[in-house]
RNA sequence: GGGGGAAUUCCCGAGUGGCCAAAGGGGGCAGACUGUAAAUCUGUUGUCAACGACUUCGGUGGUUCGAAUCCACCUUCCCCCA
């Protein structure tokens, strides 16, 4: 399933294998939650952008359309018009993006819809149920998505929660994928480390999850607090206990900077919203650092987005143009927005692959790791 | 020709004696965004030697301790009746 085909000190370069392709890896996830890329992007563009897996959302999915609306059209690989692999996230970062509209209980968490209010209930069992609908090749354990900061008892009890969670996930998907009908039955099941910002919590629980031999691993809960020091400092703390030869999949990270942080740290797998969200609000990715069209310096620029780049927007686009469409709320803009940023962020996993290819990933981290970040 | 109404800071538009450099939109300028309640949100937007000062509410002249707000005249625009 998952194999490491090269190491370079802590990063890896390897191949991971799903019923709907292989993924090459280091790879980032290109995140479509209801079934579509925000910014108008069909699933049948994702290839010219470079996805090589995308992303969906099973809380999502399940308040709309209806998981098993979906699973009678054939699965979400049919329904959206994606072929390749797809991972759903199971809705436990819902429990911290949702927190004014849920409760958590021992079984699961009862949401109020955040679109018309009505009662959901999630547990570990329903989670999987609808992954299992909808046919995903990765199904994420429904995992608590703890708030940093956080208490350290909170964060030792919601561990606590979701390996149990995860015992009860297991079993189901186990279950699920040995009915007659399942939609996927080669679909497989990733844990998730929790434990806020406490490297022994972390390690402890990662240990114990670690325990159910399951085909992936993810550290979850981060990014949504914390510094930077403090998420790499999780990561190499926790990355230790994580098994050799199964995937690790950082999960909603993040900025080109953290993904080859996290790459260096040795993680396999990456998703976020930013370069699709950041996209659609103006905000671009570049290999000389990122850029706001918005400003005023870009107004009469004739050059492209990026010299360097060969998204479709960067091959006929100018600057000045794109900044109009902008400035004029064209829909267009968020989709070349979203463009852009998704196949840059594509191609910055191809040039990690290709650096660890040839065992100069370090100089391309030491090229791009800083420059990134900065303003272009 | 007669009657009525209106002119506000880049635009629209509140404000009808002091708490008004003047609400709220828009536009402009800038910032944020990390398993997507996000085509969203935030700040800022008269000038300056700037925790204070100066100029501004069609124009001119008055009333008043004090006027965008009251009075007179003028200019422009809109509506109705002829």
């Amino acid at each position: 399933m998952f194999t490491v085909l090269k190491t370079e000190k802590g990063a890896r370069r390897g191949q991971f294998s799903c019923p709907h392709g292989t993924v090459q890896t280091p790879v980032f996830m290109n995140v479509g939650t209801a079934g579509a890329i925000k910014g108008g992007i069909a699933a049948t563009e994702l290839s010219e952008l470079g996805c090589q897996i995308e992303l969906s959302n099973t809380y999502h999915l399940h308040v709309r359309p209806g998981d098993e609306l979906i699973a009678r059209h054939g699965g979400l690989h049919k329904f959206m018009g994606w072929n390749g692999p797809i991972l759903t996230d199971s809705g436990g970062f819902q429990i911290f993006s949702l927190a004014k509209l849920r409760h958590i209980k021992e079984e699961g968490v009862y949401f109020n819809s955040h679109v018309d209010g009505r009662r959901i209930f999630l547990g570990p069992e329903e989670s999987m149920r609808i992954q299992s609908n909808l046919g995903s090749d990765i199904a994420m354990a429904f995992d608590e998505c703890v708030k940093i900061p956080a208490e350290f008892s909170y964060a030792r009890d919601a561990c606590g929660r979701t390996l149990r969670w995860l015992e009860r996930c297991k079993a189901e998907l186990e279950r699920r994928n040995c009915l007659p009908d399942a939609v996927n039955p080669g679909q497989v099941l990733f844990g998730i480390n929790q434990g806020a910002v406490f490297a022994q919590l972390r390690v402890e629980h990662m240990k114990q999850i670690a325990e159910l031999e399951l085909p992936g691993y993810a550290i979850g809960g981060l990014a949504v607090g914390e510094t930077h020091r403090e998420m790499y400092e999780i990561i190499e703390a926790v990355e230790e206990h994580m098994p050799r030869d199964k995937p690790r999949y950082l999960m909603g990270v993040g900025t080109p900077t953290n993904i080859i942080e996290g790459v260096a740290r040795g993680v396999d797998f990456f998703d976020c919203v930013m370069p699709a969200r950041n996209g659609r609000h103006g905000h671009f990715f570049t290999w000389d650092g990122v850029l706001n069209i918005f400003n005023k310096r870009y107004e009469e620029d004739d050059s492209p987005i990026d010299e360097r780049c060969g998204c479709p927007v960067c091959r006929s686009f100018s600057r000045a143009y794109v900044r109009h469409l902008f400035k004029a709320g064209e829909l267009l803009a968020l989709r070349f927005g979203a463009m852009h940023n998704l196949f840059f962020y594509n191609s910055l996993m191809e040039k990690i692959r290709l650096a660890l290819d040839e065992g100069r990933f370090e100089s391309f981290r030491a090229e791009y790791s800083a420059k990134l970040a900065k303003r272009a």
